[in-house]
DNA sequence: GTGGTCTAGACCACG
DNA sequence: GTGGTCTAGACCACA
């Protein structure tokens, strides 16, 4: 997992996003087991808080649990139909295809990353 | 342009998020002027400086002009082929796709925000 | 709001059980707004961050809204007929019936609770 | 006794909940011995550690008693009118009854629950 | 060893 | 002034 951190964004917020991403493209597999927050922390050179704040939001969100034992693991996708956050998502897709089409990428630019 | 807005979440960043969205779909169009800073500020009951912010930055983007005469009017459109912001908005992109998927937005779904 | 410090809970957690009964009872109403978190960190002792996660959590549950300019206020009543915590609730009442009932809580005395 | 844990709890104190649970029902009656320590953990997936933490805080309670020969057994209850706990767990009720009110669990279910 | 919590002090964006 | 974020260092419960 490969963390280019990008200062405008906060860190705790690039790391779910990279967690996310690896989840959704199958980089990280169900029930895998993620580093430590300490090891993580250490990796990238942030703050054990900064990583421990990403996993336990992405816990929050269903796509981590936390085992005492085995530290933070993929869950079994929520699947969750749960229609506040689908709502959200799509209020952010138009927002974002939005901006998209006034900065110029074209249609077919965009169809390609569906 | 209705405004929903957050107070949670940064205001004057979704008040140009809204326009944004209004000059994308067309709702607002090139040379239409939008409400003074003081009467769009009191209809939405926020600070006239959140919304003289929101105005400076899209200025800056490129999206509007202030005019002295006829206050803000949307811009033609910059079809700024800047590439480092179509690679932003690439990968936001990118990380939206995979929030969406996770969260069980399905293609069919995702492309008729297109 | 009285905080009564109990040192075998976490204290945030026994902050955000004292604004949960506060809500509840109607002691707190909705829109009324809360302590900043600062302010309610140092009358109480304890640090700002502590009260920050009570606050973001209740925020979580929907039971808070953290409002820019006026801080932490108490939210619509979520009313969210969310199986998940509805399901979790009852889970914890069965929990704790058991245990007044071995520790010989008569069932005039629980009744009397609700 | 089924034991369904969540390891993002602590495991020991599930397991003490359940049995507390499986006395108070009258799923575990009194003299009837539990199963090993070793068996038990072995079921479950846990350490024999944790399992054994379990049982002899529920000894220490005075709701097992070890006996070399036959394990642990269920004790005889002991209706500890003991106030200190009577209190705490009629705070920890009138906290649930608040909890539940605000998830919307109606008074009829909180009532079959007793 | 793991995560959970608390403290302390700092800087920033926002309104 | 508000909350949001980050850092640093410490202690604890748990497995």
């Amino acid at each position: 997992m490969v963390l280019n951190l990008d200062f405008n964004k906060s860190i705790y917020v690039q790391i779910k996003e990279e967690i996310t991403k690896a989840i959704a493209s199958g980089e990280l597999k169900i029930n895998e087991s993620l580093p430590s927050v300490r090891s993580m922390a250490e990796n990238i050179g942030v703050n054990l808080h900064t990583v421990n704040k990403s996993y336990n939001e992405l816990k929050e969100e269903g796509f981590l649990n936390i085992d005492r034992r085995k530290g933070a693991i993929v869950a079994q996708l929520p699947m969750k139909i749960d229609n506040t956050t689908r709502q959200k998502n799509k209020l952010d897709l138009e927002l974002l295809v939005a901006k998209s089409y006034l900065s110029g990428i074209s249609k077919e630019e965009f169809l390609s990353l569906s």
